[in-house]
RNA sequence: GCGCCUGUAGCUCAGGUGGAUAGAGCAACGGACUUCUAAUCCGUGUGCCCGGGGUUCGAGUCCCUGCAGGCGCGCCA
C-alpha cells in the first residue's frame, strides 16, 4: 500500500511538473524559469525523510539516545562503491549517543523503512557512513526532464527574483582594454549569466570614469597634440597620456572640425577634445566587449553624479550626520570611532571631490535604485578600497553585506619564461583585441573563467599561441561537435528520433550510460552551488566531467546501431547531453560548435 | 610596520557548509581507429597538500604561529 501510494504520488508529481513545463512553453521566459526539476534535491529530501523516520523509531524503541539531530549532510560520494548518496549523521551523533558511529548506523538502518522508496539498499561503511544505493529508475527520468526544459535545463528558482547588480570591467575610458579587464569581463559576464539562470534579476553595469582628474589630464594631453598638429611648439603635460592613440584622436578632431577651437579658452578646448575622444574610446570599448560576448544594461556616467548634484548631496548629508567635517580647506570623512584608520579626504582643498567621494555617491545611488545586492568585480590592487566602501554604504543605512566585492588577483603576462612588463605609458601592454586575435574568442573566455579569481594567473602567450589544443575548452566543444555528428549520421542513415518523452530508457544499462545520466542530473545542483558561492569557475569543472562522461559513453556504446530499442534512447541521451553542454557553455559565453 | 590574496604531482590548476584510498589537464611512457570525428579512449605516480603547533571520532579544508611570493596602505583612480 505504501509502495503504491508513493509510486502514484511520485508519478502524479512528475506529471504535474511536466504539464507545467508544457503549458509554460507558450508563456513568458520568467515564468518558464520558475519551473524546475531538481532530481538530486528530491532524492536527498526523500533519503532524509527515510533516515529521520528510522532515527525516530530507534529513539522510540530506546535504542539511541539524543536530544537533537545534528546538522548532517547528504553527499554524493566520489567513489562509486560508496553508493549514490551518503550520510554522515551517525558519526556526528556518536558523542551524544555515547556509541561508536558504526553501531549507531546499524541500529538506525535496522529501523529504516525503505520499501516503496527509491532506495534499493543501505550499507554502513568506513568510519560510520550510511551509504545509499538507489534503484536506477530515477536516472531514466533525466533525459525526459532535459527535453522538457530545453534551453532552460539547469536553471533553478534560487534567487526568487532578487534584484542583483553586477558591475564589472569599468575600465578607464582613456585607454584600451587590457588583460585584467579581459579577466574581469569573462568572470563578470559569466557570473551575471549564472545568477540570471539561477533565478535572480540581474543588471550588468559599466561605471564610466568620465570625470575627475584623469579626464582633465586626458583633455590637456589632447589639447597639446591638437595644437602640435597645428604647428605650435608645445609643452606636453608632465603626467600626460603619451600614447599614440591620443595624438590620433586629436588629429581626427582636427579633420572633422578644423582649427576653430584654437580661439577658445584652454578649459573649453580641453573639455571639447576630451568629450570627443571619450566618445570614440567608449564606443571602441563597447564594441570590443561586444565581440567578447559582453553586453551591458547600463553605462553609468561618473560625470552625471557631478552634474545632477548627487555628489554634493551625498557629502552634505555626511556632514549633516556628523560623519564628515571641514579642516584645512578640505572635507574629510571621519574614520570609525576607535579604529586606527585615518580620516579620508572627500573634497580636496582645491574644491574638487575625490574619486572616493564620487564612489560613495555612486554606491548610494546603486542602492537607491533598489538593488537587493550589489556585486562589484575589482582588481586586487583596489582591495584597500573595499572596507572603506562597505563602511560608506553602511553610513547611509544599508547593510554592508549587501555590497559584495569580488577581487581578482592580477594577470601576469608571460612569453615563455619571460615576464612581459605591462606599461600603459610605454604602450607595451597587450589589449583585449590583440588577445582575441592571438588566442581566439572561445579559448580566451574559457581560460579566464576557469580559474578562481583569488588566484593570480600567468597568461603564457606562447603556450596559448603554439598549442591551443592544450586548452580544455576544445575537449568540451569536441564532445558537442561529436554529438552533432552522430545526429547528422543518424539522419543520413534514415534513423529518425521518436518523441524522447515516450521512450523507454531502462535499456541504458552500461556503466558509462548510467554515469552520464547521473552527471546530467547533477547540473541544477551545480548551478545552485555556483550561484550561491558566486563561483562561475565551478561550471568549467562540471563541463569537463560531463564531456569526459560523454567521451567514455561514446567509446563504449555505439549509438547508431540497427537495434531500434537501443538506438533511440541512446540518440536521445546524446541529444540531451548536447543540450546540456550547450546550456552551460552559453552561461560561460563560449560557443558550442556543431563541427570541429 | 599594518592589511588582503596565494602556497596541493615536473608544469598549470580543481578540491560547496571539515569526511572514506587528495583529483584533473599538460608533459613522459605503453596500448586502442575496416565501425557514429583518435581534438577521443584505456593503462602507468615514489604528492612530508610550504613548515610548526592546536581544535576532534576525522583537517588540504577551521584556529594560532612562522616562512615564501603577489598586491595594497595618497588632497591617485
Amino acid at each position: 500500500m505504501v509502495f503504491l501510494w508513493r509510486t502514484l504520488s511520485c508519478y502524479l508529481f512528475l506529471r504535474e511538473k511536466i504539464s507545467q513545463v508544457k503549458n509554460s512553453k507558450e508563456k513568458a521566459e520568467g515564468q518558464r524559469r520558475r519551473v524546475t526539476l531538481r532530481i538530486i534535491e528530491e532524492l536527498k529530501t526523500e533519503i532524509k525523510e527515510v533516515l529521520m523516520n528510522g532515527l525516530e523509531s530507534a529513539k522510540a524503541a530506546g535504542l539511541i539516545q539524543y536530544t537533537k539531530v545534528p546538522e548532517y549532510i547528504i553527499e554524493i560520494p566520489r567513489e562509486k562503491t560508496h553508493g549514490d548518496f551518503a550520510a554522515n549523521v551517525a558519526m556526528l551523533m556518536a558523542k551524544e549517543a555515547k556509541m561508536p558511529p558504526r553501531k549507531i548506523g546499524e541500529l538506525l538502518v535496522a529501523q529504516m523503512e525503505i520499501l516503496g522508496s527509491n532506495i534499493e539498499r543501505v550499507e554502513i561503511a568506513g568510519p560510520g557512513f550510511i551509504n545509499f544505493f538507489l534503484k536506477k529508475d530515477w536516472l531514466y527520468r533525466v533525459p525526459k526532464i532535459i527535453f522538457q526544459m530545453g534551453d532552460q535545463y539547469g536553471s533553478v528558482p534560487l534567487g526568487g527574483g532578487e534584484k542583483v547588480q553586477v558591475e564589472f570591467v569599468s575600465a578607464n575610458p582613456t585607454g584600451l582594454l587590457h588583460m585584467g579587464n579581459a579577466r574581469g569581463a569573462a568572470i563578470g559576464d559569466s557570473l551575471a549569466n549564472l545568477l540570471q539562470f539561477a533565478g535572480y534579476e540581474v543588471t550588468r553595469e559599466f561605471y564610466v570614469n568620465d570625470a575627475g582628474n584623469q579626464i582633465h589630464l586626458f583633455g590637456r594631453s589632447l589639447d597639446a597634440r591638437y595644437r602640435e598638429a597645428l604647428g605650435e611648439t608645445i609643452e606636453f603635460p608632465e603626467d600626460g597620456y603619451h600614447g599614440e592613440d591620443i595624438a590620433l584622436s586629436a588629429k581626427r578632431y582636427l579633420e572633422q572640425y578644423g582649427d576653430a577651437l584654437l580661439k577658445e579658452e584652454e578649459e573649453v578646448r580641453c573639455k571639447t577634445l576630451a568629450d570627443f575622444a571619450l566618445k570614440e574610446k567608449l564606443s571602441h570599448i563597447e564594441s570590443t566587449l561586444k565581440s567578447f560576448g559582453v553586453e551591458y544594461d547600463v553605462w553609468f556616467s561618473e560625470r552625471s553624479l557631478y552634474e545632477n548634484g548627487k555628489i554634493k548631496d551625498t557629502i552634505d548629508c555626511l556632514i549633516k550626520e556628523g560623519q564628515a567635517y571641514e579642516k584645512e580647506g578640505a572635507v574629510w570623512l571621519k574614520a570609525p570611532e576607535g579604529s586606527e584608520e585615518k580620516d579620508e579626504v572627500l573634497i580636496r582643498s582645491n574644491g574638487l571631490p575625490t574619486y572616493f567621494a564620487a564612489d560613495i555617491a555612486y554606491h548610494r545611488d546603486k542602492f537607491q535604485r533598489g538593488f537587493d545586492r550589489v556585486i562589484n568585480i575589482w582588481g586586487a590592487d583596489h582591495h584597500g578600497h573595499v572596507a572603506r566602501m562597505k563602511r560608506a554604504v553602511s553610513l547611509f543605512g544599508t547593510d554592508p553585506d549587501r555590497l559584495i566585492v569580488i577581487l581578482m588577483q592580477l594577470v601576469r603576462l608571460m612569453r615563455g619564461e619571460e615576464i612581459v612588463r605591462m606599461s600603459k605609458r610605454a604602450g607595451t601592454y597587450l589589449t583585449l583585441e590583440e588577445l582575441l586575435e592571438e588566442v581566439g574568442y572561445d579559448a580566451a573566455r574559457y581560460f579566464f573563467v576557469m580559474r578562481n579569481p583569488d588566484s593570480q594567473m600567468d597568461f603564457d602567450l606562447e603556450l596559448a599561441k603554439s598549442k591551443t589544443s592544450e586548452n580544455p575548452v576544445f575537449y568540451v566543444q569536441y564532445a558537442h561537435a561529436r554529438i552533432c555528428s552522430i545526429l547528422r549520421q543518424a539522419k543520413s542513415l534514415g534513423y529518425s528520433l521518436p518523441d524522447p518523452l515516450s521512450l523507454d530508457y531502462s535499456v541504458l544499462e552500461d556503466d558509462s550510460e548510467l554515469a552520464l545520466l547521473a552527471k546530467l542530473a547533477d547540473l541544477p545542483e551545480e548551478v545552485a552551488n555556483s550561484a550561491l558561492t558566486l563561483e562561475p569557475h565551478r561550471l568549467t569543472v562540471y563541463l569537463h566531467d560531463l564531456a569526459a562522461a560523454f567521451h567514455l559513453f561514446y567509446t563504449n556504446c555505439r549509438v547508431n546501431t540497427p537495434e531500434e530499442e537501443l538506438r533511440n534512447p541512446r540518440l536521445a541521451l546524446a541529444k540531451a547531453t548536447a543540450l546540456t553542454i550547450k546550456n552551460v557553455l552559453t552561461l560561460l559565453g563560449v560557443s558550442a560548435p556543431e563541427e570541429m
